[in-house]
DNA sequence: TGAAATGTTGGGGCG
DNA sequence: ACGCCCCAACATTTC
């Protein structure tokens, strides 16, 4: 917002050049739009040098897998492209991170650095380390909340110890007050006299070298406009891109299309949310918006519904945060000693859709090819693999890591340990999963299932799910990696067991 | 954000 | 008319 009664100073842009530029450090925050570091450094009226460094070696056990790192170089790409719209561009480096900032810091005369919080145990150790250092050298540093409605430490229970059940902790959420609404894009952002220096995006060698990412390109559009365009598909009944307008827009009826696979009922936002292309808080404010807008019950049902979904993400943030070993290791103790099974070959029957189970063949193939799976399919799938085959969750979690374009350590950790039953509000263990049942309930007409298991498409109704029983099952569909009820008994037994041996 | 086993109830067929 | 059985439908409990 200008103020018309402030002196123009022909000359303002000239001293800015002058004065020691801020660094504003790109991480998980790849977006401009409601960008906490990035706003206050706009804020400062001096140089803005955008960077973002690459150091796969700092993640600790979690190096971005393949399919994020195909993410990240189309998602930097769209970034840099944004910037080069405002005269600014992203400096590209190789880590180590601390001393590639220090160089940048002393090649440009920086003073400032900034950044958004990440919350992955490894990151935090590094970022702790690496502020304390750049403090004590002299330098501000500053850093921000981007990635959350609701930061860890900010939502305890009365005797201040983190949740553990989502409910009292969705609960408490609300009782805090509204995440703030999201900050406006700054309009410019000043360059330095000269930029540093950049590496070339390709020498990160983040796109694949066999081409298993083509459909990829088909489903999705990483970046900042990216993300928007795809918020705005969700949250319109008219979708910009739609061949025909739908009747209503998805979130109004959230809560009974975010259960079927087979329309795109989901807002399909995680990839976007994990690279921070938008921000929780700006999706929270659109879509309440959007419903309140509308007017009417259902749609402020649906957009709440909705919401409720964004704070899981934090949820699942804050127990990474409180409980720093849950990627590795089950959050309850007893599990240490669960009797997993290693079967290399039945895991690879699992990874590549090969199970036999129709509907958790499907869903391993969709995620195979596209980089994502739909949640409820997720569930199956998961509890497939830790149940009937009794492989480990945390098998099913490295093969996520690697294929998601989603995948995000605090998501990825909750969802397998809930499925797994050994995390927080997690699934009783003998909550196990019917693959067909599940197949007859949420993929009805099959239609999910024929998609990514073609090979079925002569069969239909119960026999879909249960190929084998059809008078003339598909020769060229595998048979069941065990059978249910049997599956089902051992997976009982080896819980016993583990109750037992303790 | 299950499923299977077991228990209960009530209608209808049938001797 | 009545008791008996069967079984679907629903509820509860058990894993």
């Amino acid at each position: 917002m200008g103020n018309p009664l402030r002196p123009i100073y022909p000359k303002r842009d000239r001293a800015v050049t002058e004065l020691p530029p801020i660094l504003v450090w790109f991480r998980q925050d790849l977006r401009l739009a409601d960008n906490p570091a990035l706003h206050y450094a706009s804020q400062q009226k001096r140089p803005i040098i955008p960077v973002y460094i690459w150091a796969p070696e700092e993640e600790g056990d979690w190096p971005p897998g393949a399919a994020s790192r195909w993410w990240l170089h189309h998602s930097l790409n769209a970034l840099d492209a944004s910037l080069r719209k405002k005269k600014s561009r992203l400096i590209l480096g190789r880590g180590p991170s601390e001393e590639t900032l220090r160089d940048l810091m002393e090649q440009t005369g920086a003073t400032e650095l900034v950044w958004n919080r990440r919350y992955e145990p490894a990151i935090i150790a590094r970022d702790k380390q690496l502020k304390q250092t750049f403090k004590s050298e002299g330098f501000a540093v500053r850093s921000f909340n981007s990635a959350l409605l609701f930061e860890p430490d900010s939502v305890l229970t009365k005797t201040g110890t983190p949740y553990q059940v989502f409910t009292p902790f969705y609960r408490a959420c609300l009782a805090q007050d509204e995440p703030a609404g999201p900050l406006r894009t700054p309009t410019k952002l000043p360059a330095p006299e000269t930029f540093p220096e950049s590496l070339d995006l390709d020498s990160f060698e983040l796109l694949p070298t066999i081409p298993w990412d083509k459909a990829f390109y088909d489903h999705w559009t990483p970046g900042e406009a990216g993300a928007e365009a795809q918020l705005e598909r969700f949250l319109s009944a008219d979708p910009p891109d739609a061949p025909n307008a739908h009747h209503r827009a998805n979130f109004i009826d959230y809560q009974e299309r975010r259960n079927t696979p087979s329309v795109t009922g989901t807002s399909r936002m995680s990839p976007h949310l994990h690279f921070g292309e938008i921000s929780p808080r700006a999706i929270w404010h659109a879509a309440l918006e959007r419903a309140s807008a509308l007017g009417g019950s259902d749609p402020i049902h649906g957009a709440k519904q909705y919401t409720r979904q964004l704070v899981w993400r934090d949820f699942a943030h804050q127990l990474l945060f409180h409980f720093p070993h849950t990627p590795n290791q089950p959050l309850r103790p007893a599990f240490e000693h669960f009797p997993w099974r290693d079967d290399p070959k039945q895991l690879a029957a699992w990874q590549r859709g090969n199970t036999g189970y129709p509907i958790v063949d499907a869903g391993m193939r969709e995620l195979w090819t596209t980089g994502w799976m739909h949640n409820r399919v997720r569930m199956i799938v998961g509890s497939l693999l830790v149940k009937h085959q009794l492989i480990s969750w945390q098998e099913g979690a490295a093969w996520f890591w690697d294929t998601l374009v989603d995948a995000d350590l605090a998501n990825n950790t909750l969802g397998w340990q809930w499925i797994g039953g050994c995390g927080a509000d997690a699934a009783p263990y003998f909550r196990i999963f019917n693959p067909m049942t599940q197949g007859e309930k949420f993929d009805k007409a099959g239609e999910y299932t024929k998609r990514w298991c073609p090979e079925l498409s002569g069969l239909s109704g119960k026999t879909l799910f249960a190929p084998w029983t059809a008078p003339s099952p598909p020769t060229d569909y595998p048979a069941p990696v065990i059978e249910h009820k049997a599956g089902r008994e051992r997976a009982l037994a080896a819980f016993a067991e583990m109750k037992d041996g303790q």
